[in-house]
Order: C-alpha cells, then sequence, then structure tokens
DNA sequence: CTGAAAGCGCTTACAG
DNA sequence: CTGAAAGCGCTTACAG
C-alpha cells in the first residue's frame, strides 16, 4: 500500500475512489496519489473490495449449452454491455439440467455475483421463487415462467411458430410435423407448440399428435434419425418444423443422409436462424430471434434490478421475424410441388 | 455462522474443509456440523474465502470474440474441464485489440483469477514476457508467441495450410489466392502463409504476393467484397485458401453476391471447420481442429501451472485434419474443370 | 479434542 | 484536511 507517500490507506482509498473532493483532501495530495497509483500500476483487490462492499461487479450467466451458436451470440452481447458498466460475466452450461442448475446458481452465489442471467431449465415455479425469495437479482432470458413475475426477456414463440406454420400451409403443405426438444415443459416450447397447433386449426388442418415428436437434448443425433424416418416414410409427412437450431441441423443432418431433396421430398422450417441456414442447399426458411437485443437489454433489466431491488419486475417480448429462403419452396411454386403437397 | 451448535467458526471451519479427522476432531461433532451446514444449506462466503487464501478458483479467459462458434466451442470445453476440479470461468472478448487484452488481464487479475487461459492478440513478447514476470499462471490457446517459453497449446498450422494448399495443386489449381486476416502478425496466420508459400513452391508454382490479401478483423463484410473481386475478376484467381471460419463464411456470401459457382468459378479451401461446411452448398473442403481437446489441455496444463508454478512450461501441438468435401471439385474430377483449371 | 486471535486487503463511520 | 479503528467472512498457526 502506497505509504510511500506517508499518507493513511484511508487517504489513499477514499482519492481512488473518486472521494476526494467530496471529503476535502486537498488537490495537492489528490494529485500525489493518483500519480503513485499510476506509477506503480496499483489496482485495489477486488476480492478485499468485494468482501467490504458486498457487491462483486460480476454477475453469472446460466445458459444450456454456451457453444450452441445461439446462446454464445447472447452471452456476447451480454458481455459486452455489462462490461461498459464494469461488470464482468462468469459462465456456466447447465446442459438443461435442473439439478446441474441448482449447483451452478449456488455456485454463483457462493461467488458473491451480483446478479444472474438465466436461460433457466427449470420448469417449476419452485427454483425461481427461491431466486426471489433470496433477493439475489436475476433476469430470465429466452424462457419464463409461468405464473411468476419475475424480470423476463424472451421473444414472441407463438407468433413466430403460428407464422411458420401458416407459411407452409400457404404454400399447400398439410401433413406438417412439429420436432420439438425435451424437456418439453419449456416456455418457449410450449408457446411454439401452441402456435403450431393454432395456426392449423385456423387453416382447416386438424392437429395430429402422431406428427408432434420429441428428442431429447442428450441424444439428438440417434433419436432425430429414428423419428424422421419414421415421419417421413411411414406417415408421409410433407414439412418439418424444427423447434431450434440444433434440431434443425441435425435433421438436415439425416435428411442429407437419407438422400431427401429439399423441398421437393420434404420442407422445413427452423425456429431460430443461424448462418449455416444462409448457406446450405437449399438455404433455410427461419424464424430469426434478435439475440444482441435479448443480451442488451437482460443487463439492462439486471443492473437496473441490482440498483433498485424494489422495483417491481418487467417483462420484455422481443419480435421474431421469419425470414423466408427456399427450404418450403416459397420461390419456386412449380406447379408438380403444389401438386405433390396438396392432400 | 453456526453457532448454534455452541461450537467455534475455527471449528466449522475445520470440518467443512475436511480437516476435521486429521485436526482429531471427534466423529460425533463432525457429523453434527455437516449436517446443520446441510440444514441451512450453509456454503462459505468464497470472496472471503479467496480473500483470505489467495486463491479464487476462477479462471480468466480472452479470445477474440466469444460468438465466434470457434471459441465457443472451445470455452465450452474449458468450462467442462475446470468445472470437474471446482474452478469457475470467466470469459471476455478482446476483439483482437491489444490494448483490450490489456485491461481485461488487469480486471481479472483484480478478481484475482488463479490462472489465465488465452487467444492473445498481443504481438509482442513485452506483454506476455509481463505476465511471466507477474507469475500469474497462464495458457496460451490458438496462438503461440516466437522466442519466449510459455505454456501453450496450439495446432499444427504448417502442416494444415500446407496440405491445403497442396490439395488444390492435385486438382491443377494453379492460381491460389490466400485470405487472411490482420493483424497478421499473429502465429497461426504466419504458420499458415508459411505452409501456403512452401505447399506452392513445392509444387513448381510461383508464389505471387499481388494473390495474398489481408481482411481486417472489423471490417470483413466490405473489405471481402472488393478483395474477391478484384482476385476472381481481374487475376483470375481459380482457388481461394480461407484462413479461418469467419473469413470464409464471409467469402462465401460474396461469392453467393456474385453469382459464381464453387468449384467450377471457384474453387475454395477455410482453415477451421465449422458445421455451417457441411451443409453449404456445396460442401465445403475445410482443416478441422480439435476444439474440445484444445480446451481440455488448456486447463489440465493451467491447473498444473497453478500447482506448481516452477515447473517447466510445456507447448502442445496438437494435430489437424483435412476433411475432403466438394468445393474443390475433389469428388467431380470432370476433364472441363480439369481443362478449365488447367494453367 | 476445541477455541481465541490474527490477518487476507479493502472501505467507511467516527473522531480530531 | 487527515488518520485510527472496526469489520466484511473466512482460515490457520498457536495455545491449551
Amino acid at each position: 500500500m502506497a505509504d510511500q507517500l506517508g499518507v493513511s490507506k484511508t487517504l489513499v482509498s477514499l482519492v481512488l475512489n473518486g472521494k476526494g473532493t467530496e471529503r476535502g483532501i486537498s488537490l495537492k495530495t489528490q494529485k500525489r496519489v493518483m500519480h503513485l497509483a499510476k506509477k506503480l500500476n496499483y489496482n485495489p483487490n477486488q476480492m478485499a473490495r468485494s468482501l467490504r462492499l458486498g457487491s462483486s461487479k460480476t454477475i453469472g450467466l446460466i445458459v444450456a449449452d454456451i457453444s450452441n451458436i445461439f446462446f454464445a451470440q447472447i452471452a456476447r452481447s451480454i458481455e459486452d454491455e455489462a462490461g461498459k458498466f464494469g461488470y464482468s460475466v462468469m459462465f456456466m452450461s447447465s446442459e438443461e439440467d435442473a439439478e446441474r442448475e441448482r449447483n451452478m446458481i449456488q455456485l454463483l452465489q457462493d461467488r458473491c455475483v451480483d446478479g444472474l442471467i438465466l436461460a433457466t431449465a427449470f420448469n417449476e415455479r419452485k427454483d425461481i421463487q427461491k431466486l426471489k425469495e433470496d433477493e439475489i437479482p436475476f433476469v430470465l432470458i429466452d424462457r419464463s415462467i409461468a405464473g411468476i413475475k419475475t424480470n423476463s426477456v424472451v421473444v414472441d414463440n407463438y407468433k413466430g411458430a403460428y407464422d411458420a406454420t401458416k407459411h407452409l400451409l400457404n404454400l399447400n403443405f398439410r401433413r406438417i410435423a412439429l420436432i420439438k426438444i425435451t424437456p418439453d415443459y419449456l416456455a418457449p416450447i410450449q408457446q411454439r407448440t401452441n402456435g403450431y397447433k393454432d395456426a392449423l386449426r385456423d387453416g382447416g388442418v386438424p392437429v395430429r399428435n402422431n406428427l408432434i415428436r420429441e428428442i431429447s437434448f442428450d441424444n439428438v443425433k440417434a433419436e432425430m434419425q429414428e423419428q424422421l424416418k419414421n415421419l417421413i416414410l411411414e406417415h408421409s409427412v410433407q414439412a418439418l418444423f424444427f423447434l431450434n437450431n440444433s434440431l434443425t441441423v441435425s435433421g438436415l443432418e439425416v435428411i442429407n443422409k437419407l438422400h431427401l431433396r429439399i423441398p421437393q421430398d420434404i420442407a422445413l422450417v427452423s425456429f431460430d436462424d443461424i448462418d449455416l441456414f444462409r448457406f446450405a442447399y437449399p438455404p433455410i426458411t427461419a424464424i430469426s430471434q434478435p439475440l444482441d437485443d435479448i443480451g442488451r437489454k437482460a443487463v439492462k433489466l439486471l443492473l437496473d434490478d441490482i440498483k433498485n431491488p424494489k422495483k417491481t419486475k418487467t417483462q420484455i417480448t422481443l419480435p421474431v421475424e421469419m425470414i423466408v429462403r427456399r427450404s418450403c419452396g416459397a420461390f419456386l411454386k412449380r406447379p408438380d410441388v403444389l401438386g405433390k403437397t396438396g392432400e
């Protein structure tokens, strides 16, 4: 510590925290302190600081899998936005496992994060309720939990799915399968499923439950193959609606392996758009989400909440956009396609 | 604190840290402590612990951009491996900016990380030298720094680039351009460039410096368009070798826009393989890197170094693999292609 | 077998 | 205008 100056650490601390003038410390002394601090490249130990202040200037981020481009991109914007306000971020991947997530939250709390951003795998209110009771600031992204008021920034899943399904319907597809991921209690999955069902009904097409399939998060490859084979070969499905990007990628793989042509043999739409879909053959029609915005808004909400824990929580729903490419034959509309897909 | 038991916090601390028996605390007391700890869901404050112990069980990760799938995947495996040993990871994106990176290292040090994993943007030995002097454990990934012994895990860039170029040569391409990113002082870029040059020379093709182009990290889109146009239209380039995945993606975009066919009008190879390339049309031939292995090995090296700072540093070079797909016409070898590409 | 005390490096209420 | 002291929540050397 800089008692090389013959002053107390109190004084140094005061000056370094910008409370110099406020506390009436002579400008001369302030200058001296600042100067030496710079020269010594002195930075206060954040650990000690945090311990004293009870705030670590760190936020925790838990997502299903940081290597999924969807979350990676959100993580990037969170890091960026948080950084502007002097916050660092610690990330963890829950792998859609609630128990793992519980541990991670504990870990993060032990590390005294000031707040949490969660794409939570929790289905029950209980866990979230606990967070509220513990009064740790947090905001839910991507997935909200029904029946409990929290900060959240999600996307209009219902509309996205409705639009995607309607798009398929407009192109005269009738046998449209839905491929979702388990755990399927997650809000977005349910909302998307509802959008699909309602669009079907509104289009006069009955919802067939055997065209709705679930694939588990940790065994996508094997199950996808099985399900698609069954769906396409035995249930004459004409179009596929995948509920997230990894599902679509994996589906694409299987379709290739089966030597099926898109959209002639099978059409498809993806919820969640990634670079790959622009370059795939053919380019994939997808519902695109405003990832940067999700991250940015989440940080804003969180920092507000940290500063002002008593304020009422706010729910943000961001719009999605359908990017029509060629995986449904939208730009083709050749009679043979139409003929084939009509029922 | 659990003085509900009528014992001292010394005792509690001892028991919780597994030093109970070693210190001869009665099993009965130990049980009682453990029990209450569980019941109260008591977890020691890591902040205080770290302050006392001088170790935070946290590692810092700095990469150019966490949203690049290349780094995201490495981050995932780092998180995973580190987690197994009770370490959490804090990440930051340097955007290839050395000054930014310097700040981040400082930030991370202030936060008392136990060690650093860096895909560094530094070109000078100086910065790395400083890390060594400060005796903060670290390991370099993806990029090593010439002339200084540090822990590092990188990939055989020279061989990857050599193979890719030779592959192109074997298919009778002669006018092969190299697209790299600036800053181009980064070791991998240089090594890859050398691999390209040597393969050319060994194949009896002179190295033409005007076929080697640089694109800056923060302005890829605009520059790519300009460079490719010039290269293809004015320098009759037949094949493109992109030095990383974002370059390739951006290149693909421009090629599409120019309505050029791959590989008939222009062939290409990418260093670094991503999902997209399997599904692109046509699928892209690429040099694939063992991402998980990079992350895992980096963590191992780092934890070793933390435990044993005096040990000599170790350099790991992992092999790469060329995945031949169809962007060079490898599977076609139609006479017209061969004829067209011969010089 | 168990506990009182010191100290990790800060910040801030209090006193002068 | 400046400083001594307490305290954030731990761990550990020391004493009994």
